[in-house]
Parts: C-alpha cells; structure tokens; sequence
DNA sequence: TTGAAAGCGCTAACAA
DNA sequence: TTGTTAGCGCTTTCAA
C-alpha cells in the first residue's frame, strides 16, 4: 500500500498537496495532474484509518437490529444503505440477536471506530444509551421509539393492528384472535391494542396470545389456539415471521386461508400460499430505512435542531377472498 | 473520549502502562488496579481507529455478499458472526447487489480500512481480486470458487441439482423441468448439469431455462414453462428464491404441490405451505459460514499453508407426499 | 497556491 | 516490569 509520501515523491510536490488533491481542495492543474498521475502508478488509495484518526471521524455508520434473519429487517437495511451509499457512506450491519450485552458491544465499537453515526432498532425498551449518547454521535432509532430524546422514525403500530383486526371482521369472520409479541416490548402491545380497539372486549378468554416474534413462537401460539374449547375463526399475527409460523400450522391441520382468517401486520416474505387470501398490513421497511438515514446523514451534517419522531404509515392490501360461507356456520353460537 | 494520558496520568503511570493493561501484557498487579480504576473513572475505551493505524490491522472482518435479502446468505452470516464473535472479531456486512462495481468498492474499502480480512460470495465469475490479494489480507471465498487461488467453502452444486431431480423421479414424476439462474453463473449451470444427468438428453425442447436467481425470475420461468404445448409435471428449481417464485404462480394456477412436483435445491425460506409437499435439498448455509470464517480466523492467525478448497454436502430432505396416481396418465406419451 | 510541521491516539522497540 | 520515544498515514493550521 503506497503512502501519501510516495505519491508526493513521485509527482514531485509536498504531500500536503496529495491530501489536498484527494479532498477537493484547489490544486493547480499541473500538480492536480502529476499527482493524480503518480496515484495512478502506485496504485494509491488514502488510508481511511489515518484519515479518521486525524478527522475523529469516518465515512462508516453503523446499522444496529435485532434479527437479521428478518426480512423486515433486511428490507430496512436495503433502504439504510441505498441512502448511505449515494451520500458516499459504507453501512455496517450489526446483528445484536435481540440481546442487549451484544447491542453494548456494538454500540461502544460504533464510538470507539468513530462512526459517523448509528440508527438502532433497539432490542429492548431499555436499552442503554448513556455512554453513547454522551460521545457526542448522532443516532436515530428505527421501529421501536426510544426513552431517550433522539430522532426516531417509528409506524403507528396501534393503527396497524387496527387495520388487520378490521379487515377480517368486514371479511365475515367472527371470532378473531390474535398472536403477538414479548408482553413488555412496545410493538407487541400496541398491535394487539389496535386489535383488541376492533374486536372489543366480547372476544372469548385466551384469543389474545403472546409469544416470540418468530417464526416457531407463531406455530406455538397457533397450536394453542386451536386447542380452545371454541376456537377462532381468524387469527391476526402482528409480524412477518410469527404470521408464518401460524400459517403453517394451519396448512398441517388442512385450515388454509381463506378457511381461517388470517391477517398479519408488516407482510409476508416468500409466502407460497396465494397472496390473495390473507389480509397484509405492509409496514414501510425500506422507507422507513431511507427516511432514517436521510435523518442520520442530516444529523452528520450538522443539524442541531430538536429531536424529531417521524411517523410512517402502513398499507392495508385487504385478501381478495372473503370468508367462506362456511365461517360463520361453523360458529357454536 | 478519554485517551490512554489522561487515563495513565490519572493512574500515575505512563501511556505504555496503560497500554499493557488493555493489551494482556504483564504489569504489577497495583499498577495495573490503579489503571482500571482510573480508566473507569474516565469512562475511558481505547481508540480503535487509533490503533489500527498503529496495528495496521483491525479486528474486523468484511462479509461480502450478492443479496442480503436472500434467506440463504442471511443464514450463511450467522455463521461467520457466531464464530467471528467468538474470537473478538466485528463482522460488517456488505451487500453488493450482484454488482461488480459495488463488490470493488467494498475490497477497497477492506483494504482501505485495513480490516483483518474478507469472506467474500463472488457477484460473478469475473471478480477482479488482483488489487486484494496484492495488499496480502486474507480472503476467502463462499458459495462460488474463484479462479485465483484463495481458500474456499463450497458445495457440489451438481450433486445437489441431481438429488433434486433424483428424488421427483423416484417420487413417480416423469416429465421433470428445471429452472436456473444465470447462464455463465457457475452455480446455476452446475445444478442444472446435475439435473441433465438425472433427466438424461429426453425431456422435451424448453425444459430447461435460465432466469435471475429472485423470486420474479422464477415466477417468470414457472409461467414460460406452465406454457409449453407439454407441460412438465414437476420441476426442479436450483436456489430458494426461483422455488418461492415457482411455487406461488403454481399456486395461483391452483397447482399446488404433489399434483404438480417441486424439488428445490436450497431450502424455502419462510415457507408457508406444508413443507412435505417438496423435496429440498438442504444447502448448509451457515456451516458454510463457519467453515469460512475458521478458515479465514486461521490466515489472520498467520497460516501460510497453500490455499484449500472444502466441499461441504449438502442435505435431501425428499418430499413426505408422493406423486399422485394422476400425474403419470396426464402425460401425454 | 504551496510546503513544513504538528499532531490524531495508540503500540512496540528499546533502554533503564 | 516500566518509561521514553518514535512512528502508523493522514489532515490542517500557519507561514511563505
């Protein structure tokens, strides 16, 4: 790896002006040229971590979640890193696994390799942002809002599960449970709250279920439901994953869509079953990754206004089979 | 941030002192509790920006990868994680979109960063490592070989394509069609040749085609296919993705699996019809993962030893569920 | 516009 | 075992 020195050797000029040819700072044409010459013969690139240690800051930001297994995370990433690359910044992907000694871990290499900065999706409702916040760097947190006063780009979660719920009680069905996350964890509760809006209080003991936000804690919940002495006729799951996972127990028992209802909030990934018969409400992955880098690259820029919260909107796309006839029949009412 | 003088002035020492401490080298046991008290005391991390540079080597490591969408690679980065983690390393993950010029400025950045090394799923056949391999980080391929001669973590894609077609023949089908990825992508015309030797030279004109290893392309393929004058009865798809897309628009046509055959090489991610239906042939994508970064954890070790090329199996999982009785009188023979 | 020179924070000889 | 010191490669005053 050549250095600035060689390169300022060989064109023949100091090698403050090499720095000041790779930064866009005027050069005269001439020395501009030699330099890019030598550059060239060397095979220079400039040593970023040099650049960083004397800038005390690098072109790098950190994408801290939860689950990277998650297309709902993934997708989310795509659009983190599309709006960071364009900027001229790399993304690194941090895959915390839901726990919170891993999401420290990151956070402190985040400082100590001087991010630019790190959008969060926080593992847990009390994740600790003492030490980083105090490093100065900016951060933006991502699906769960955060307790401390930082930018955040969030969806109307409650909404959400308003929507789901809604959608299968205009489709016919009657009896509706739903499956959600970790009692403690904000999303889980404020989706099931949004079903629990639509579905009144009337709904039978046990139809509300929490459970893991995975694919597993899906089918575990499903299998309970089914085992109820009057078991639901629809079901909404208030994620990806566990929507799969009760879909799949369903298909075992012979109960696809539209027989049981289903209806999941932030879409289905690599469904094979036909689209057509489940109610999706689509969260905004990707946008809500565009949205908070864009929040992050403004903050890197210099922006020192108050915190913001950015609410994004989700997107019913309704089944396009209504309950069977037989829904309803099925009933022991 | 706190630096290593003030902790070391605060301690009563000198910087290399402190240094020691958080290096693991032996310092008296008084010195080193007054260091650790003073370092906490300053909530002092060491500056690994400034240490690299000093190093010339970081404990990071660079996944590069075509889709990080795709379940497959997903999978495939826990493992690196788990055992990079394992060993103090940092993984940043690098989404190249299967483009060249994304993946070249990724290697750059490798370098550039002085990261401890690359495993690296090639975006195609072309990849240009002469840049790479000249900085002398360690590199190791996944998923595709390479034509320079690196370490690699590979599976016998022919054998996979033929156990897929293998276990439609001996499930009764007759008329078995595959769908690939890219002409000129290794992986995709070795399945397919693996899936050739098992059909033999008979099948009719068309059955196999070339498509983008997403979901669309198999989709597309699938409807190409659905439209031949003789429809096959089963189909073999060589990666996830082309099998979720196969598998929805058979849905749609209300071709569900056993009437018409499915085998898949690669596993179906988030599958939501009863997974006895197809046959899989089960990649092992996070031992791959593994594998390659123990590899790569032993280069950074120092091992000089020539490069090496493993072979990991992969898995059939045959489908639970036969071929109907109707499938073979629908062929037209 | 250009160059000299002083660090950014750390590590690793080397000497004590 | 400990301290002194010279860089790692770059950017950025400051002076010319």
């Amino acid at each position: 790896m050549a250095t600035i020195y060689e390169v300022a050797e060989l064109a023949g000029v100091s090698p403050a002006t090499v720095s000041r040819v790779f930064n866009g700072t005027r050069v005269s044409p001439e020395r501009e040229e030699a330099v890019r010459e030598a550059a060239e013969k060397l095979n220079f690139t400039p040593n970023r971590t040099a650049r960083t240690l004397r800038r005390r800051n690098s072109e790098v930001i950190a994408l801290v979640i939860p689950d990277i297994e998650n297309p709902y995370f993934t997708e989310l990433a795509r659009g983190v890193e599309d709006v960071a690359q364009a900027a001229g910044y790399s993304v690194v992907l941090c895959n915390t696994d839901e726990r919170p000694d891993k999401e420290q871990r990151y956070l402190a290499v985040a400082v100590s390799e001087n991010m630019a900065g790190v959008i969060l999706a926080p593992a847990s409702d009390q994740t600790d942002l003492d030490a980083f916040v105090a490093s100065g760097r900016p951060v933006v947190a991502v699906d769960r809002a955060s307790a401390y006063d930082i930018d955040a780009v969030v969806v109307s979660n409650r909404d959400a599960g308003r929507a789901a719920a809604s959608a299968l009680l205009e489709a016919g069905y009657r009896r509706i449970a739903c499956i959600t996350g970790p009692d403690g964890i904000e999303t889980a509760l404020e989706r099931a709250a949004g079903w629990r809006e639509v579905v009144g209080e009337r709904m039978p003991e046990g139809y509300l279920r929490y459970s893991t936000f995975r694919v597993e804690g899906g089918r575990e919940a499903m299998t309970e439901l089914l085992a109820l002495p009057e078991p639901p006729d629809a079901v909404v799951a208030t994620n990806n994953l566990m929507a799969v996972g009760a879909l799949q127990l369903l298909a075992e028992r012979g109960l696809t869509p539209p027989e049981v209802g289903v209806g999941v909030v932030g879409g289905l990934p690599f469904t094979t079953i036909s689209p057509a018969a489940v109610s999706v409400v689509r969260l905004p992955a990707r946008h809500i990754g565009v949205t908070a880098a864009r929040m992050l690259m403004e903050r890197i820029g210099g922006d020192r206004e108050p915190a913001r919260t950015v609410v994004l909107r989700s997107e019913l796309i309704p089944a396009a089979a209504p309950a069977p006839a037989a829904a309803a029949p099925a009933a022991t009412e």
